[in-house]
RNA sequence: GGGCCCGUGGCGGAACGGCAGACGCAGCGGACUUAAAAUCCGCGUCCCCGAGAGGGGAGUGUGGGUUCAAAUCCCACCGGGCCCA
């Protein structure tokens, strides 16, 4: 037997019960539900047109109302996607009724490694089992009844999309960030500043690509742009683009054929397939995200969106507030020996404890270290270990579990206390963060107190916590642990400065002041997010609109040659190699072209080209979907001035999608969007005004003893409702556990349609609990939802007959009531809170029940609150009061405010904050009134003998409390 | 380790600081039926008293606090989840 949670195979009686002829069963719902979605595409209900075209009503207010867009895969719709869908959808039917052009568009993010790895298993090309996906979701979406605008449906594999996917990376690479206008330029702005001389020609402060590479940035002013040649005039704007190609050492997954982002590596494997990865340096594609760091930390305050994802999103910028500081290279007894070691710090104040410095094993100080040779090092050691720890993933290195490192033999001098200090290496620091190098304070810093006493380095205690008292001086013993928390300082002082006795805020500008007095430091912002790793190496991506020439230079693709068409190829297998190469490497007809035939105005047009063969990431075609979506048909422009400018005044509405996305695709999107905007593009800042995560559907699974999970289906329901493995009869607890393949516990959306039907598997979603809530499914629920149309339908249809049945005159509590249910499920859906508003209709429908039927008038108006939960029961009743057009353009019904008021209301009576007895009472009873009609109540004096009254409140509408000894 | 969120009947959940458990599922009782299903009506946290109608008490993870009044606000702890490290 099935447990009761998977009872597909044994469906509630109620969905086969055919007694009456005119039942409301699935059959019968399935029948409408048909009817109704054939009816509303050749009507074109949902067609949305656009400013200027025919039937466009400009004096109504817009509302674009976005769902994320699905991952089309082989597996089909999953019950947690129409959650997002349908709850958009209720809201979307809502707005339209309320008068409002809606904008409520679908479609497929079809690019990607997904796909790919699919096809490589399967043996069919990716473009056929993507298109093969995208017909099933559409077809299953289709069976929802969801009011998208189909006309708009495109997907990022469409080249009449990707090319303008391609032409917003042109757009992205012909600009580069100003920084004291904070914001996107065209590049050739900038070129135009060097020529006149109005901006110093010089690489670019902010790429840290150049770092390391001979010319620090910041450095060198290079001369006149006059006197300069095409190779290095090349250098210096391309050192400013806001698209960029640098050699960076990524994560290389040779099984997969690609470089993965760190979030795609989860201890040495892949986040997918999990295979080994390697770190390799290879040449690829960034984007300057983070010259928009500020921009995209401060604007989450200005928009409507989950706190905690707002949070999510600044940890990832992660800006920090500190200090860069220059250590002296020096040799053992402090006597100067070469350029400084910058560090960038947030305690600045703590320098005078700063005993060691530890720096990353890519610094390129290791690489002169281990070079020179210094004494009483084990050079091999050194060696062997650097090459160890490059080798190790980032954020493994970070988990810093155990501590490792090794001594470098160069010292560098303390600018603080002008001791000199050894320069250790570890992996613990990071050379993508910072400086690369850190100066450690082991007694004010975890990481550093580890490191220091596993190797036995000085602990010097410079802050104390505030009104305590002062440690010894000079300190005996090290402390047991680390103080991070602020405090005041100590043993913090110099000839020149003191942070004696100052609070860590205070000491922090003091110590900045001296040190940038003396140009030995300087105030520096830090951040944490890096730039985006933007090429991949397989093949089912967007190409880049991008060639090189023979010399190792790249120029952009004209726009009128866009789209860079991906080849087809038969085989798109990765191959392994110690060598990687973009998988495109292998179209070599497609590799190869001219100036002529890609677009390179500048060139001779025999000039023999190589076209970049990497693909944008999956982010790509999802970073500007929303905009396609104002104008999707436009060959002109990526997006109608005009249509760009009425769909987004303002942004997207509202945006509802997984949390799962609360960084990366949020955060990629605004910045291309931010690059846009900064272009003359799009009129808006920030693309998403309003955000909301659904839930997450889960479903159950059993848990032994042992807490090992077991499969639904491995269980048997006890008669005392408890449950017990069935191979060895002991008892497991049911748990809520994220649905999936080997827990059996997946639930098919077909099946349950084909159970109960659309509009009951919509309201069963709706009605689980609150959007946000991540809540379980449980299939024998849905029967309740099923019965709530079934009761609707009973009420105004005749079951044997087929007919309407309406009263001529309507009973007064359910005309009331009526209002009050119309009240309650407007605010009710503009606030997202549908589960509410369902018990709201639920309670109604069983009052007029109860009260023996509903008029016709009434019918009218309810028809129209529960179209937009069950749209195609609504559009049934609806058509059968008589109306020609849908129910979806009826206006949403008026309340009487005066129907929501009683005359006499029920309060309670509280002896000491206890209810003791409730009365009926006016409803406009003030607090005087109510006390004497308490005091007077025979209940209320019987309780009150004896005992003497201390207090009464008396709160109108809710209660009297008296407080009585 | 740090941050954020969440703990309410057998289950999903409801509740502007003001009558805890709306509504639904499961369960129990009744009506209808030869019977069952379906439908309709009723009961429905726990403990105690009472033959019964009814009455009393406790109760929103645990322990404190603020308040006339706490599921709701504050503190600590326990348990679960998500994110960061």
């Amino acid at each position: 037997m099935a447990t009761k949670t998977n009872s597909a195979d044994s469906p509630p009686a109620g969905a086969r019960d055919e007694s009456a002829r005119y039942r409301y069963n699935a059959v019968l719902a399935g029948q409408i539900e048909l009817r109704w979605q054939a009816w509303w595409e050749q009507h074109g209900t949902f067609r949305t047109p656009n400013p200027g075209e025919s039937g466009f009503d400009g004096s109504r207010p817009k509302f674009y109302c976005l769902d994320m867009f699905p991952y089309p895969s082989g597996a089909g719709l999953h019950v947690g996607h129409p959650e997002g869908y349908t709850a958009t959808d209720i809201i979307c039917r809502y707005k339209r009724m309320r008068g409002c052009n809606v904008l409520h568009p679908m479609g497929w993010d079809a690019f990607g490694l997904p796909a790919e790895q699919y096809a490589i298993q399967t043996g069919v090309h990716p473009a056929q089992t993507t298109r093969r996906a995208i017909d099933n979701f559409r077809r299953q979406l289709k069976r929802f009844g969801f009011s998208y605008d189909w006309s708009r449906e495109f997907g990022t594999i469409d080249e009449g999309y990707y090319r303008w996917t391609q032409w917003v990376f042109l757009q992205i690479y012909n600009s580069w960030f100003d920084h004291e206008r904070q914001r996107a330029r065209p590049i050739a702005e900038l070129i135009e500043e060097f020529k006149s001389g109005k901006r110093v020609v010089r690489l670019n402060q902010m790429a840290t690509e150049y770092a390391g590479a001979g010319d620090m940035p910041g450095g060198t002013n290079v001369g006149e742009w006059a006197d300069l040649d095409d190779e290095t005039r090349r250098m210096l704007v391309d050192s400013y683009r806001l698209a960029y190609v640098s050699r960076q050492t990524v994560n290389w997954c040779p099984k997969l054929g690609t470089a993965l982002a760190n979030e795609e590596v989860i201890d040495g494997k892949s986040e997918r397939g999990g295979y080994p990865v390697f770190r390799k340096p290879m040449r690829q594609w960034m984007f300057r995200i983070t010259a928009y760091s500020d921009r995209l930390l401060d604007a989450l305050a200005e928009v409507d969106w989950p706190e905690s994802t707002k949070a999510l999103q600044a940890n990832w910028i992660g800006r920090s507030e500190g200090a860069e500081i220059d250590f002296a290279v020096v040799d053992e007894d402090g006597t100067p020996m070469g350029p400084a070691v910058r560090v960038f710090t947030t305690r600045p104040d703590t320098i005078f404890g700063a005993t060691y410095m530890v720096v990353a094993p890519e610094h390129p100080l290791v690489d002169e270290a281990v070079e020179m040779g210094a004494h009483g090092v084990d050079e091999a050691a050194l060696r062997d270990y650097v090459h160890r720890a490059r080798n190790r993933p980032d954020i493994e290195r970070m988990e810093g579990k155990d501590k490792s490192g090794c001594f470098t033999g160069v010292y560098v001098r303390n600018p603080a206390t002008g001791h000199p200090i050894p320069v250790w290496t570890s992996d613990y620091v990071l050379m993508g963060y910072g400086t690369g190098a850190i100066m450690a304070v082991p007694a004010h810093d975890e990481r550093d107190f580890e490191f220091a006493t596993r190797f036995g380095l000085p602990i010097v205690t410079v802050v104390v916590p505030a009104g305590g008292p002062l440690p010894p001086e000079p300190p005996t013993d090290p402390p047991a642990a680390p103080m991070v928390a602020p405090g005041v300082g100590c043993n913090s002082s110099n000839t020149h400065v003191s942070l004696d006795g100052l609070p860590t805020a205070e000491a922090k500008q003091v110590i900045i002041e001296w040190l940038t007095a003396r140009e030995l430091g300087m105030r520096k912002v830090n951040y944490r997010l890096r730039d985006w790793l933007f090429s991949r190496q397989r093949y089912w991506g967007e190409p880049f609109p991008i060639v090189w020439d023979s010399r190792g230079a790249h120029h952009p693709v004209a726009e009128d040659r866009l789209p860079v068409r991906l080849p087809d190829m038969a085989d798109y297998a990765p191959e392994e190699s110690e060598d990687p190469q973009p998988l495109l490497v292998k179209a070599a007809d497609w590799l190869r072209t001219t100036a002529c035939q890609a677009g390179v105005p500048g060139l001779d047009p025999a000039t023999p080209l190589t076209r970049e063969a990497n693909t944008m990431p999956g982010w790509a075609g999802s970073c500007w979907y929303y905009l396609r979506y104002c104008d999707p048909e436009n060959r002109a422009r990526f997006v109608g001035k005009e249509a760009e400018a009425y769909w987004m005044r303002g942004s997207v509405d509202l945006y509802v999608g997984g949390a799962e996305h609360a960084v990366l695709h949020l955060l990629y999107a605004r910045f291309w969007h931010k690059v846009l905007f900064d272009l003359g593009h799009v009129s808006t800042d920030e693309p998403f005004k309003k955000l909301f995560h659904q839930g997450l559907i889960t479903s159950h699974a059993f848990q032994r003893a042992d807490r090992s999970l077991l499969a639904v289906d491995e269980v048997d329901a006890a008669e005392d409702g408890s449950f017990v493995e069935r191979a060895t009869g002991r008892p497991v607890a049911q748990i809520v556990a994220k649905m999936s393949k080997s827990l059996k516990n997946v639930v098919n959306p077909d099946e349950v349609i084909e159970q109960f039907g659309a509009d009951t598997f919509r309201l069963y979603e709706m009605y689980m609990g609150p959007l946000e809530a991540s809540k379980p499914w449980n299939t024998n629920d849905t029967i309740g939802l099923y019965r709530f149309l079934q009761r609707a339908w009973r009420l105004v249809v005749d079951e044997e007959s087929g007919a309407m049945k309406l009263r001529d005159a309507p009973d007064g509590a359910v005309e009331k009531l009526l209002h009050r249910t119309i009240a309650k499920v407007g605010a009710d859906i503009e606030k997202l809170a549908f589960n509410t508003g369902i018990a709201a209709m639920i309670e109604f429908v069983n009052a007029a029940t109860g009260a023996g039927g509903l008029t016709t008038d009434q019918l009218d108006r309810f028809a129209r609150i529960l179209s937009p939960f069950a749209p195609h029961l609504g559009e049934e009743l609806w058509h059968r009061l008589g109306h020609k057009t849908s129910v979806a353009h009826a206006p949403w019904p008026e309340h009487d405010g005066a129907m929501l008021r009683d005359d006499e209301i029920e309060i309670a009576v509280q002896l000491s904050g206890k209810v003791k007895a409730k009365l009926l009472v006016p409803a406009d009873a003030d607090a005087t009134r109510l006390e004497q009609i308490a005091l007077a109540d025979p209940k209320v004096r019987e309780l009150l003998e004896g005992k003497t009254v201390r207090k009464i409140i008396a709160v109108p509408g809710r209660l009297v409390n008296i407080v009585a000894t």
